[in-house]
DNA sequence: CCCATGCATTGACAATCATCGATGTATTTC
DNA sequence: GAAATACATCGATGATTGTCAATGCATGGG
């Protein structure tokens, strides 16, 4: 709000700027899009490798960003790992950018 | 949309990586935020220098990052250089959050 | 049991980045 | 025009990061 609400503190940057480093990855932003256009809303590593042409362990590795920001729940059936969009993390931040206008 | 729109390009994953990794710096985020606090939307750098606790080179750096990314314009009157939010930048940015839920 | 599969972890390496001191440049003032 | 001010740029350095190959760890099937 223009002069109305006080700066961001120095704390709430740092809180904000992790899950912001989180998204702001090429790789990580398509494996957001992936899982949310996907038939489930869900996606195993597996199937999130050959579209991103990585590495496993790369990938394994850029989900675990995403689940560590708060942006991705993983939920191991069996062998497999599934990853899903946790409800209103991604709103929570796009309302951050909205506010400061 | 789940299962509605295809998944995000590379290239289109490339364009949104920069923007977001200009606001997914801490400091980044505080100058954001304390330029659409302060008086008339804009500030020069030496507003900027004293809150942030940092160098005048370093503001300036961090300054040029967010006008590279789009977010930030610049503009010279006399010796000081204020810096304004582009408008509608930071909504576009959401917009992407919100579309991908 | 043993093997195959899916995923996580480790270690290493190159690349990028945030920060600073020193310096350069343009503008105003005297 | 000389000095002062506000800002940009440069070069360097330490820290962080993305990627991969190799390895470890569970789980399910035979």
């Amino acid at each position: 709000m223009p002069s109305g609400a006080p700066a961001m503190s120095a704390e709430r940057a740092e809180e904000l700027s992790k899950q912001f480093k989180a998204i702001a990855d090429p790789n990580r932003l398509r494996l957001v899009s992936l899982i949310s256009s996907s038939a489930d809303n869900e996606a195993c590593v597996c199937d999130l490798t050959e579209p991103l042409n990585l590495g496993q362990p790369t990938v394994s590795h850029h989900l675990k960003v995403l689940v560590d920001a708060g942006i991705l729940h993983r939920e191991k059936r069996g062998v497999w790992a599934y990853f899903s969009i946790v409800p209103g993390a991604l709103d929570s931040l796009a309302g951050v950018l909205t506010e400061a206008r």
